[in-house]
RNA sequence: GGGGGCGUGGUCUAAUGGUCAUGACAGCGGUCUGUCGAACCGCCAAUGGGAGUUCGAUUCUCCUCGUCCCCGCCA
């Protein structure tokens, strides 16, 4: 070994001995006849200090030594004169008396400030040089809680008795919704992989094959545009376990997230999670990943309005629509302008304009007073627990805008009111979600998650009866819009954590779901007839569920926005892009040639 | 595919239709015998690219590129 110790490990107990160190030179504090260097490695710094008095040499060999020099470097370990010491170094008691220093490299000037005073470079500029950012402490710190987290889901799905095996990454399209990333092939021209969005049929496979309790921490792609909290490849903790039902896998995923939360958060959680239903997560937030850390829950007022004068209300309920609210906490003196802002900011949702009421100390003022009684308004404010100096904000559209539109206004007030508190670990369980969702494009339904879903047993019924209902297949109330599937989505702090399910494990069901969701049988053979193949040699009931790694680890550091590029070694930009390397490039024309390939001609040639 | 924000030395940032484009840090040179956000003196170094308006553009307009946020997409 080229050391003997670590910087970050020298304590006032280390005093008398003779190290070897290797790391980085932080700040090189260069005096006339003394240098002291703050040398850096993994586990922290240490004082490293040279006496041209003690030892010209030594002091002469560190002159030209500079910021982010690599060095290794011998010395006694010395108590630091007294009143010397720095209480911001752990090893601040002590000091190295350098006996011999090796410059292991040289350093160019950096792009950037790792420490001191520098604010922050820009993200564009850290991830361009991420090998460089990675020095810092706040980052350094990131990789280190990734890898426990990666070592903690493994070690407790370990002991629940898991095998992690892996799927490959060159493979077949599956059945979910997003666009591959295609991977054409030298040896078979016009044909190609896709990488996977998801080890799904894989794991499934597993099942058959009888596994029975599976897990990967799992690279996925998706080929769609990137968010704060999505880039083109990411990580799933993949799980999926035979002989269960939902319970089961719900109590596993909660066991898993105590466990993660006490071993690398050293934080204790309440178990079991809280559960929502679908329709009353949406009904009480308008989301189904709701952040339950805040009220400020919609309030239905489609009843109280509806024999009002006011025709945006009326019409909008006339037409299937509906009436809801919520309720602003102190800030009824929003100016117009603030309003007009709101109003701005939902409008990016598709409502057409947002109704204030404001319950002032003696007064009240709303922007659409003129349609209401002052009773008809002391019954909003009943129906909401107005308090003086709130501010009720109603959004009237069709349930999915009014939706959306107050689930996003109810997030934003919370933000601007502060209402948000920073240190809650908010999980709970989404459950009951419907199996289909009507789709007015394609005038017919599609699987909700993917068509691999188990209907609640209880629903059964209604697929049936959906075969012989008069009702057109866009009704709310058609059979098929009824059934539940057994289907879960795991949420923390407003960000769907973990998505899974009872899968479909029965040939006969397999195939009505298929033909309520409109694929052909010749299709589904053809897309995934291996499955369907499989699942007929005695595929066992199987279920399982995926957290998503990414959004686990921004949450678990705490990062503003769920930024997942803060807590991905080598991230992505948003536009799909990696600053470092400057992938993707051009592709050299022999190299299509080869695969059978040519690019179209970009437009302007 | 759409909407919005940003783009000034290596980094972060100030200002302006007209004289030498501000400051800090980094870098370079020097001073300093206990520094640790070292200090002090000096030096070097910039308006993303293109077109237009104009006597003159870093500033105004348009396009483009990059980046960030959002809608769609991902479900």
């Amino acid at each position: 070994m080229q050391r003997t110790h670590h910087c970050g490990e020298l304590r006032p107990e280390h005093i008398g001995q003779t190290v070897t160190l290797c790391g980085w030179a932080g700040t090189v504090r260069d005096q006339s006849h003394q240098t002291f260097i703050d040398l850096r490695d993994r586990s922290g710094i240490v004082q490293i200090v040279a006496d041209s008095d003690l030892d010209a040499g030594v002091f002469e060999s560190l002159r030209g030594v500079k910021s982010e020099f690599c060095l290794q470097i011998t010395g006694e370990v010395v108590r630091r004169l007294p009143g010397k010491e720095n209480p911001k170094l752990a090893s601040g008691e002590v000091e190295i008396r350098i006996e011999n220093a090796i410059v292991l490299n040289t350093s160019k000037p950096l792009p950037f400030e790792l420490s001191g005073t520098g604010v922050a470079a820009s993200e564009e500029v850290r991830l361009q040089y991420r090998y460089l950012d990675m020095r810092r402490t706040p980052v350094r710190d990131i990789l280190e809680m990734r890898y426990k987290l990666a070592r903690e889901t493994r070690r407790f799905l370990d002991s629940e008795g898991f095998w992690e095996v892996e799927t490959p990454l060159l493979w077949k399209s599956t059945p979910e919704g997003a666009r591959e990333y295609v991977v054409p092939v030298r040896t078979h021209p016009g044909k190609g992989f896709v990488l996977p969005q998801s080890p799904q049929i894989c794991k499934q496979l597993l099942m058959v094959g009888g596994v029975e309790k599976y897990f990967q921490i799992a690279k996925c792609f998706r080929d769609e545009s990137s968010r704060a909290d999505r880039q083109p490849e990411f990580t799933q903790i993949d799980i999926e376990m035979s002989f269960v039902g939902q319970d089961d896998v719900l109590d596993l995923t909660e066991r898993l997230f105590a466990h993660l939360m006490r071993e690398v958060k050293g934080q204790e959680i309440e178990l079991p999670f809280p559960r929502l239903t679908y329709a009353e997560s949406m009904r009480r937030y308008g989301s189904d990943k709701p952040d339950t850390r805040f009220g400020l829950e919609l309030v239905e007022l489609t009843d109280l309005v509806v024999d009002s004068g006011f025709k945006v209300f009326t019409n909008a309920i006339a037409n299937g629509g509906e009436v809801k609210a919520i309720c602003a906490p102190g800030v009824a003196a929003y100016s117009r302008k603030e309003v007009d802002d709101l109003t701005e900011f939902v409008k990016r949702f598709g409502a057409r304009g947002l109704a204030t009421f404001a319950l002032g100390e003696s007064e009240i003022k709303s922007n659409v007073a003129k349609f209401f009684t002052e009773n008809q308004m002391r019954a909003i404010f009943e129906r909401m627990d107005a308090k003086p100096g709130d501010l009720v904000l109603v959004v009237a559209d069709k349930p999915s805008v009014v939706a959306q539109s107050l689930d996003f206004l109810r997030r934003e007030m919370a933000r601007r009111l502060n209402l948000i508190p920073q240190d809650k670990f908010n999980f709970l369980w989404i459950v009951d979600t419907p199996m289909f969702e009507y789709d007015a494009e394609k005038g017919g339904f599609d699987a909700t998650h993917h068509p691999f879903c188990l209907p609640n047993p209880e629903d059964m019924a209604l697929m049936q009866e959906g075969f012989s209902s008069n009702l057109s297949l866009g009704d709310v109330l058609h059979p098929w819009a009824q059934v539940r599937a057994w289907l879960y989505d795991l949420v923390l702090n407003g960000f769907e954590l973990a998505s899974g399910s009872i899968r479909c494990h029965r040939r006969d069901i397999q195939s009505q779901i298929f033909q309520i969701i409109g694929l052909p049988e010749e299709v589904a053979q053809e897309r995934f007839g291996f499955m369907l193949d499989a699942f007929e040699y005695g595929a066992p009931p199987h279920g399982g569920i995926a957290p998503g790694f990414d959004r686990v680890m921004a949450l678990f550091a705490g990062i503003p926005d769920g930024n997942i590029r803060e807590i991905i070694p080598f991230p992505k930009t948003s536009g799909g892009q990696d600053p470092l390397s400057g992938a993707p490039t051009a592709i050299p024309a022999d190299r299509w040639t080869e695969l059978g390939l040519a690019p179209l001609p970009s437009e302007e040639e």
